[in-house]
DNA sequence: TGCAAAAATGAACCTATGGTAATAAATTAA
DNA sequence: TTAATTTATTACCATAGGTTCATTTTTGCA
């Protein structure tokens, strides 16, 4: 919760008006590893917040196979983009890597945090500024990189939190398979 | 002009002292087939709206090679995103597929607005929204889909303005080469 | 209208990456 | 600590899609 507030306040003071409102709309939510919050056909419109721990986002076709769209630490946000902002019914899946804290707010109630609180949504209007650069940016490295030059940019701009993740995951971010990438690893190394 | 204040219009009430502020700050531009606006190495933080006509966002690799990011017709909005919202130097160019007629906004300018008008800070955060879960979507299909199902998506998708767009920059868009776009066509007309 | 340039197609060949399956290593749970 | 399960690696074959280069078709403009 107060993760949340440190958050916001890098960006502007929070009143105690609104950090109680602020309270009364966040559930706080502890996750085991592999605990999966949002899943597979539900309509919930969600918005989570990273307080601890690594989560992802991801979607798995009709035959198993999973494609991870986002992979989120501590202060950051991730949600099911597509359920919260179309009215398509949800086809993604998100789970926690690691034991983890998140915060949950529903989406209606934001909306209303958004007009009676409008320094929030200059907050969000920027976070959404950023996404749209690196979502582009996503989008670039897909249609123009090599399997082995994706990797070599995750490692570089994940550092962070690359070793948390199981390499089949990193695969399936990278829209490759686990084998390639172990392929790529072993020639990394004679390097 | 008016075609930007009517496309706000659906949204907002426009009152005669923002409409004038906003003929202001935004610069008119007719562009003939081929032309680019925005192009690599250029600075410009600048917002284009979509009169008429067809533009697309592409990057350039040093071997000559394109990706195309994004197509636009009448009402879109295009940018080079990347160097909009961050400090990254462009990479990015913008070229008219057709005669067109396009609108131009100062990134800065818009900034100012926002403050001056929240409500259109409202509009643009309800876009980013829709773009977001548009952004989500088309990664989705990077990850998941064939060059078969990426094209039929693309078909589907883009009905409107697929004839106008040549084959060899939607294969771009697909992240394939146009011989293999040729190829899908070929298999698609015999069945 | 006709000719140059651009775009699309076609065919032959190639390669990066996928699929499958078996093994090994690492992690988890008991 | 050990057994069970999950993840990673390896090897070998298969294939979608890339490459190259030639040919046809379309487009644009003098």
């Amino acid at each position: 919760m107060n993760e949340l507030l440190d958050y916001f306040k890098k960006n502007i003071p929070i009143s105690l008006e609104i950090e109680n409102k602020l309270k009364g709309i966040i559930k706080e939510k502890r996750l085991i590893k592999g605990e999966t919050i949002l899943s597979d056909n539900s309509v919930k419109k969600e918005h989570v917040f990273v307080v601890s721990g690594c989560l992802r986002s991801f979607y798995k076709t009709e035959n198993g196979k999973e494609h991870t769209i986002q992979f989120a630490i501590k202060n950051w946000w991730i949600s099911d983009y597509i359920t919260l902002y179309t009215d398509n019914k949800s086809v993604i899946s998100i789970e926690s890597l690691t034991h983890s804290k998140v915060l949950i707010i529903d989406n209606s109630k934001v909306e209303k945090f958004y007009k009676e609180f409008p320094q929030f949504e200059t907050i969000q209007r920027k976070n959404f500024e950023k996404r749209t650069a690196a979502l582009h940016k996503r989008i670039l490295s897909l249609l123009a990189l090599s399997a082995t030059e994706k990797y070599n940019q995750f490692i570089k701009d994940y550092t962070d939190f690359e070793k948390i993740i199981p390499n089949y995951q990193i695969a399936s971010y990278l829209g490759i398979t686990p084998q390639s990438l172990s392929r790529i690893r072993k020639e990394r190394i004679k390097t």
